[in-house]
DNA sequence: TGGGCATATATTGTCGACATTAGTCATTTT
DNA sequence: AAAATGACTAATGTCGACAATATATGCCCA
């Protein structure tokens, strides 16, 4: 896997990553109401804690909070995993550019091993490249840009709705390899510091992503 | 100006628009940290409300919270400039595109009506564009692309830290009629249904406007 | 005299109780 | 009978006090 540094300090801390996780993986299922109470006894902190962990939650736009109302978990739609993938083609895409200007040979050689790695064992047929691989793939260009925001609004925000959609709609399928070509392609593009082609690759590759999961959405 | 509708509802509300406006326009200086129990006596509200709102602003990115020591209002650097402006590029370039995409013809017309108004005020010699118009311009085509995640990032984001810089560095600058030129262009493309001359566009005119700013705060 | 450790203080994190608001249901009035 | 109004209930919003943590101060020891 790989080492997000996302360690807990606090009691809002670990309350906040447990009650994100549960929505992402549907164990408090989308669309949902939190009850501040509720919660509170459930998962056995005061509802200030609970509160601060809703309010973060609401940021990543994985719950809508209404005043004097109350939060629900967001709900999955056509309509949002479109807007999602939109806002993750700019972004990755101009993530890539920058990656392709600012990552240190010593950092592409580091994801260059890692893709031998994954090509490996997906040669030899294991297929759970799609969750760790590629999460890990997307993640290191992404912090390959070195830019704060970049980081924060993708890797604090928008891969979790990601990987909401991918668990809830029991993401697995192929596109293995074919994911794993267009990966080496993007880096080779960075290997050879040009950002445009970087940019327009992972754009591509982003779309495609789309496309595949828009398709399990419609028929599943 | 601009009807954002983000009227606040609770105290925590009310707190976190006026915190957010002091740190933007530097009544609370830039770096400075952000004392919980002096706020909540200065603004005569509880050190909760005070703590919802410093939290709000924490994601925002105009303040930074590091556990069990406190917060601080953000620093203003060139690196951190630049990085605002790379994610502005994406972000607003992949609006312009969607913007051509999914605006009706009316939306289209009404904001070719609004430059009309600004290209009288600049003839007039006002020059007052800068602050007001081109937020105005910016917000129509953000919003115009009907994606709520961009909308969200740039506008309760972005925008804030954007106006923090122009505030705190004093500008006012030239580039009003350049920049007027340059939303004809993108409004005319996004009529044209051109969705990549509008994206293309509207970079280059981001570009433009982060050299302008940083021009001034290599000057200044 | 300089560095490390223990104490002291001030700030943040957490909690339970109270105030206020939204939503519901029954009652009343036209 | 339908709509409007009023009280009731259950949730969120707000508060002040307590607990836990980090920084500063001063002491002791090498």
């Amino acid at each position: 896997m790989l080492a997000k540094s996302e360690q807990a300090i606090t009691n809002a801390d670990r309350t906040f990553f447990q009650l994100r996780k549960d929505i992402v993986e549907g164990i408090i299922p989308a669309g949902s109401k939190l009850s501040e109470m509720e919660l509170s006894t459930k998962y056995e902190v005061s509802r200030a804690v609970i509160r601060e962990a809703i309010n973060r939650l609401a940021t990543c736009h994985l719950v809508e909070r209404k005043a004097n109302v109350g939060a629900r978990a967001v709900a999955l739609s056509p309509e949002g995993l479109i807007q999602l993938y939109q806002v993750r083609e700019a972004l990755e895409g101009m993530a890539a550019r920058l990656a392709a200007r600012y990552m240190t040979d010593e950092e592409i050689a580091d994801m260059q091993a890692l893709l031998d790695s994954h090509f490996d064992k997906v040669k030899d047929g294991q297929s759970y490249y799609q969750e760790a691989g590629d999460v890990d793939f997307h993640y290191r260009i992404v912090t390959g840009s070195k830019n704060d925001h970049l980081i924060s609004v993708l890797v604090d925000g928008l891969y979790h709705l990601v990987r909401m959609y991918r668990v809830q709609l029991g993401m697995a399928g192929p596109r293995v390899s074919t994911a794993f070509d267009e990966h080496r392609h993007i880096v080779n593009a960075i290997a050879n510091r040009d950002e445009e082609l970087a940019e327009m690759l992972m754009r591509r590759h982003i779309l495609y992503s789309k496309n595949n999961i828009e398709k399990k959405l419609n028929h599943g």
